[in-house]
RNA sequence: GGUGCUUUGGCCGAGAGGUUAGGCACAGGUCUGCAAAACCUGCUAGAGCGGUUCGAUUCCGCUAGGCACCUCCA
């Protein structure tokens, strides 16, 4: 098996990446808190991590991937004091609670499902795990690194501090922290300003409320994490990833309870991906500049020159390194749709070529080639004799480069930017430049297959499909036939006037040396 | 104020101490009734100042700008 490496946000490296039990990768993303549509920055860690599980079983893991909808004890402006994000959207659309938590957890999945990102394999509500937080808070509260101050359960910070490293994931110390935080109004409960709530008390006016050994309250939000990641995983677990941003407090905050808990950090490996800009500036929720996906979608958003499809948004974060900042502009947005759309047209294009190559779907498969699991050299050797061109040598290079990329940290844009050069290959093979063996063909559409449509997870943008796709192709066919006759008969009038026509209708004909083609726009 | 990151060609965005990132845009060409697509070719940048080195855009220091976290945020 290939090995694949990962940026370790504990230990600010590079990491080769080895699994708790072989075989299996359990891992826990920080999803969304349901309180408002997703924005174009939910969709970053929405396809970082989608990637990366499929990269993860493409290669033959086993992947238990959780992600959890957070429904309640987020709070605004402050972890402590504010009004739950739920309860608040709740108040003023004068719904219930989980009503607005239904509905934005069923928006937040259609626009997940339009990106193609695959569902988790688990997808746990904090409203759902109530009595193992009321249990966790047992447990800290027994560890002595909490505290009981009417009616809430506050971590503390100082205490735990003493015997252990708090700030170890975002690589500061309590003095600094100590420095940075700034005295709030209504804290007096707590010890330290940094001290967190592990359970809240409910106000009378809070709405969303359950009993507990302390009297009738809700969950602090650091805590479900721990919890559902524990629960679905296990005690020690492979990767957890989420939005940079969440890397302190939140992350910080899960390691120290789970260390209190359980004595172990818990996790392995820390992934966090970066954030997306809008200006320079990152977009979110509290500064009010983002754009959500619906929005982004229809095109609908005073910034938005013109709609963007779920693909080309998939593809312009592919485009960059997750861990780098990633600048939204329309010009950069206009781009990923052109290049996207190179490269679904290559992959089209390629099952032609195949196709008339005569080369065998059922041959490809069962033989599959080694590009996965073999370094790079083997794998040329695995692919290159016998009855090769000359070229053959570059198709199984870019293969494997593009597995190289992949495992390195993930580097999508390196191998996106090798799957254009695989582009120029089929397009040369195309004009009939360059000759592709059968073995080319079989590296390319396993690339394909497996690279573009599989861990990239790119597709074909949906436009019907299915019987009316068959009608519109019958019909298309009779339409072209017409317009051929018309161009043999040099009326060019009646060719430009169905071509325009179709053009209208939103659909493309391109004259090639073999005949027209077509396509939806 | 504390901590960390960053500064690449018209735009977006990578990697590597010495050999083309890639995409988009642009220019010329091939093809074509025209158009589009495709293909070929060109466009060779790395904030400023110093240092290390045979050689730095890549390492180090300083200066300037930007960003993130330190309050909820993917």
């Amino acid at each position: 098996m290939r090995d694949i490496f990962l940026t370790n946000t504990l230990s600010h490296q590079k990491e080769i990446f080895r699994s708790v039990n072989p075989g299996h990768v359990g891992m826990y993303v920080c999803g969304p808190t349901v309180y408002g549509d997703a924005h174009l920055g939910h969709a970053r860690p929405g396809v970082t991590y989608d990637v990366l599980s499929k990269l993860f079983r493409h290669l033959g893991y086993k992947v238990r991937y959780v992600r959890n909808i957070t429904d309640v004890g987020h709070l605004e402006h402050d972890a402590d004091e504010g009004e739950d994000k739920i309860a608040k959207k709740a108040r003023l659309e004068q719904l219930e609670p989980m009503e607005v938590v239904q509905s934005y957890t069923l928006r937040y999945h259609d626009a997940m499902r339009m990106l193609n990102v695959a569902p988790p394999s688990i997808e746990p509500r904090a409203s759902g795990h109530i009595l193992e937080q009321i249990e966790a808070v047992k447990q800290i509260l027994e560890s002595g690194y909490a505290y009981e101050s009417n009616g809430s359960i506050y971590f503390d910070v100082r205490k735990y501090n003493r015997d252990h490293h708090y700030g170890i994931l975002s690589g500061r110390n309590l003095d600094d922290t100590l420095e940075g935080t700034r005295a709030l109004d209504g804290q007096d409960d707590k010890k330290a300003p940094f001290d967190f709530a592990i359970w809240k008390k409910a106000e009378p006016q809070h709405i969303m409320r359950w009993n507990s050994p302390w009297g009738q309250g809700f969950p602090g939000w650091h805590l479900e994490c721990s919890v559902m990641g524990e629960k679905y995983l296990g005690g020690e677990f492979d990767i957890h990833g989420g939005g940079m941003d969440l890397m302190f407090p939140h992350h910080e905050c899960e390691i120290a309870q789970n260390v209190a808990m359980r004595g172990t950090r818990g996790v392995r490996y820390w992934v966090h991906n970066n954030m997306i800009t809008i200006n320079g500036q990152k977009m979110g929720k509290s500064l009010g500049n983002f754009i959500t996906l619906p929005e982004l979608f229809s095109g609908n958003h005073a910034v938005l020159e013109q709609a963007y499809s779920p693909m080309t948004i998939r593809f312009f974060i592919l485009q960059a390194h997750y861990r780098g900042t990633l600048d939204f502009s329309n010009a950069a947005l206009q781009a990923a749709e052109k290049g996207l759309k190179r490269i679904l047209a290559a992959a089209k294009d390629l099952r032609i070529l195949a196709a008339t190559a005569g080369v065998q779907q059922e041959l490809l498969g069962t033989e599959g080639h080694k590009a996965h699991e073999l370094a790079y050299g083997e794998y040329l050797n695995s692919v290159a004799p016998d009855s090769f061109d000359a070229d053959s040598e570059e198709v199984a290079k870019i293969a494997s480069a593009v597995y190289d990329a992949l495992c390195d940290d993930m580097n999508t844009p390196i191998a996106v930017a090798q799957l254009f050069d695989a582009v120029r290959v089929i397009n040369s093979a195309k004009e009939k430049k360059m000759k592709l063996g059968a073995k080319d063909f079989r590296v390319l559409l396993d690339l394909f297959d497996n690279i573009v449509y599989g861990v990239l997870g790119l597709r074909e943008e949906e436009n019907g499909g299915g019987k009316a796709a068959k009608t519109i192709a019958g019909l298309m066919e009779m339409v072209l036939e017409s317009r051929r006759t018309a161009k043999e008969n040099k009326d060019w009038a009646t060719s430009d006037k169905i071509r325009d026509s179709l053009k209208a209708l939103g659909i493309v004909v391109k004259d090639t040396r073999d005949g027209a083609e077509w396509t939806l726009e």
